[in-house]
RNA sequence: GGCUCCGUAGUUCAAUGGAUAGAACAAAAGUUUCCUAAACUUUAGAUGCAGGUUCGAUUCCUGCCGGAGCUACCA
């Protein structure tokens, strides 16, 4: 409808104005509650134009588009707004045809794209986080959405499988796991852990034994009047140490101390330890490969339970392993070309001075690689994978922007058209009641911890309503983890993904308000009430104000669809849903559905909750989110 | 220090430059002979500060105050 009035002003301007106008100069809102009207036009930007009062404006635009549209009831002109009243035939059909469609919401036409949508970049050497989990609801979401669009979606993941961090984990089993009285050393399945809360647990130990060791180096250092450190670090160690020994206050206590081993950390025998192992391992020394393979073995299976109680998945691969001799090559040819320069130490780096930028570094002194040289790699990998990929999304968090801002432009200066097609998809991070969740220190938030605690909630209050009798305990179990996950997935999906979010984990994901539970419930009750009627036949239809508005709210969602699309932006979907929710709910309380005795109203309702459900259902979908029939 | 982002009810979140800044939670008070009360209805409560642009600013610009991130041969 908005369309049609636009089409109409625009091509009958000189007849309304007197002179053609812009497009954008036709500006429509939501009518605002407490007005009668179905749409708003805002009439200011014609002000100027027309030399005339914002009401005369509105006036004559009124009176003209009555005049050409039938659909048009009456209309209001309050300062600045035109508000237009469409009348109740109008709003009949369009819940005739939206009830017939079943794709409702969704691109009628393919947009031609191919959209290849990167989510999850996990680790491999510690179990997934709250952080991750909004990654990839997030990521899962998107390329949903993306989908409805009518895109072709590539989902994929980016597996960070090797490193310095892969190794330290790597050197800390070697080094601390218990032994048993055959000589073998502690694994997943002798200790009963998961495969990557097992290896997050060396990880988390080697970090904890390198600052006592940095510690206990810099304290030698200090023995010997920091025989082995130039003037200024010499200067810096002797500050820290006596502030160390004067603060009586633990937790800085704690900072300076760990201060202090950070600037041995690196001298470190472990650290020593590490490094060499990742030389050893681009060289493909096989003991160290039949470690490194054992050890992500048992992250992957710990992550392929994690993704499979997720309910995500994804259509293909990329190990950085594989793609950092892509990296590596490029770096090559990228010298040749001189896009890439090398230092005295024999690293190499890129200058983007010129764009504004400092100078990165792509590969070590020592030849390994960084993680850029990776990244460029595996984008090349893939538009080599997928010539038909038009766009790259990577949803990572926002800490990286400057990481991606410069990859970016490398793969640019490298001379990849399509870098200009990569699109940095930057979420808030999550934080806790006390900041940033920190991994290295084991300070985190475990998503399988969180997963199982969000059903158990679930599981609780379900029981406590007992709305479940008589359904079997299999698909009981079912519901809960629905109602489980569908509380976390919305919890974390409708903060605006740019923002960042606080999460208190001693305060309990709500299942009352604005809540995934919240919006399931609408669902099931709705369902429940659609069973009980016959809908074969949809006979006469008639509205009156309060199914009008909630019409107008479904006429609303594929507008949704587009923008959250554009916007790579789920929570939209599910604020639009939330408000839904609440318009139907207030209706549902105060009038009777299947006791109507008007059959036409009747039919309007009964058709009016079946499409809310419609509609329900198929939001939450994007959104990655299952709904009950029943709950 | 440089660059970037963020400051909205007690708390967690909304608001393409548009009308009287919306919700939820927490607080207070109500609604079940009736389609699932995980619901519904009331009440109270907010744009960090100072300027500027504009018919109109939570939104754009400048400064200040407060918070965060990046600025690693970490990932």
């Amino acid at each position: 409808m908005e369309e049609k009035i636009k089409q109409l002003l625009l091509s009958n301007a000189n007849a309304v104005f007197g002179k053609e106008i812009a497009e954008e100069q036709i500006q429509f809102q939501k009518t605002r509650k407490d007005v009668a009207g179905d749409l708003t036009l805002v009439t200011f930007p014609f002000v100027k134009l027309l030399k005339t009062s914002p009401e005369k404006a509105g006036e004559k635009i009124g009176a003209f588009l009555k005049e050409q549209l039938h659909e048009i009831e009456e209309y209001s002109v309050i300062k600045g707004f035109l508000n237009i009243v469409l009348n109740d035939q109008f709003w009949v059909s369009t819940l005739q045809d939206l009830h017939k469609d079943d794709d409702y919401g969704k691109a009628k036409t393919p947009s031609g794209k191919t959209s290849m949508v990167e989510y999850s970049s996990p680790n491999t050497n510690k179990p997934l986080h709250l952080g991750h989990l909004r990654n990839i609801f997030l990521g899962y979401s998107v390329a949903q959405i993306l989908k409805a669009n009518g895109d072709a979606v590539v989902k994929t993941q980016i597996i960070n499988d090797r490193g310095i961090h892969i190794c330290k984990s790597m050197v800390a089993w070697q080094q601390f796991a218990p032994v048993d009285d055959k000589g073998n050393r502690e694994t997943p399945k002798s200790s009963g852990i998961k495969g990557d809360h097992f290896v997050g647990k060396y990880y988390i130990e080697f970090d904890k034994q390198v600052t006592r060791q940095g510690f206990d180096l810099a304290s030698s250092w200090k023995e010997d009047d920091y025989l082995a450190c130039n003037d200024e670090i010499k200067e810096k160690l002797e500050g820290l140490f006596a502030a160390y020994e004067r603060e009586e206050d633990t937790k800085k206590r704690t900072k300076i101390y760990r201060k202090i081993a950070g600037m041995a950390t690196d001298q470190t025998d472990m650290t020593r330890a590490a490094k060499e192992m990742l030389i050893k391992w681009e060289a493909r020394d096989p003991e160290v490969y039949l470690l490194w393979n054992t050890m992500n073995g048992w992250v992957y299976e710990g992550f392929d339970k994690s993704y499979d109680r997720m309910g995500v998945d994804f259509d293909k691969l990329y190990y950085e392993s594989d793609t950092f001799l892509i990296g590596k090559d490029i770096i090559d040819e990228g010298l040749q070309k001189e896009v890439f320069f090398k230092k005295g130490d024999g690293s190499v780096w890129a200058d983007l001075t010129d764009e504004g930028l400092d100078e990165k570094l792509v590969l070590r002194a020592d030849g390994t690689a960084v993680y850029m040289t990776q990244d460029i790699g595996t984008a090349i990998d893939r538009f080599k994978d997928f010539p038909s990929l038009d766009r790259i999304i990577y949803t990572v968090g926002n800490e990286q922007d400057y990481h991606f801002q410069v990859l970016f432009l490398i793969l640019k200066k490298l001379g990849y058209d399509w870098a200009k097609q990569c699109y940095h998809l930057s979420y808030g991070m999550v934080d806790l009641p006390d900041g940033k969740m920190k991994s290295r220190e084991g300070r985190v938030v475990d998503a399988d911890d969180i997963m199982e605690e969000v059903v158990q909630m679930a599981t609780a209050s379900t029981k406590e309503r007992g709305h479940l009798d008589g359904m079997a305990e299999k698909d009981r179990k079912d519901l809960y983890e629905m109602i489980g996950l569908g509380g976390l997935k919305y919890f974390l999906l409708k903060v605006d993904p740019k923002k960042r979010m606080k999460f208190d984990p001693n305060e309990s994901i709500e299942l009352n308000g604005n809540t995934g539970p919240f919006i399931q419930y609408a669902h099931a009750r709705i369902q429940s009430l659609v069973n009980k009627v016959a809908l074969d036949e949809v006979g006469e239809i008639k509205i009156n104000a309060p199914e009008k508005e909630i019409i107008k709210q479904l006429s609303e969602y594929p507008t949704v669809v587009k923008e959250a699309g554009e916007n790579y932006s789920p929570a939209l979907i599910a604020n639009y849903t939330y408000e839904l929710v609440k318009s139907f709910n207030g209706f549902y309380q105060q009038y009777s559905v299947i006791n109507e005795t008007d059959e036409a109203l009747k039919n309007a309702r009964i058709v009016l909750s079946q499409n809310v459900g419609k509609v329900i259902a198929s939001a939450m979908k994007l959104l990655g989110i299952d709904v009950p029939n029943r709950m």
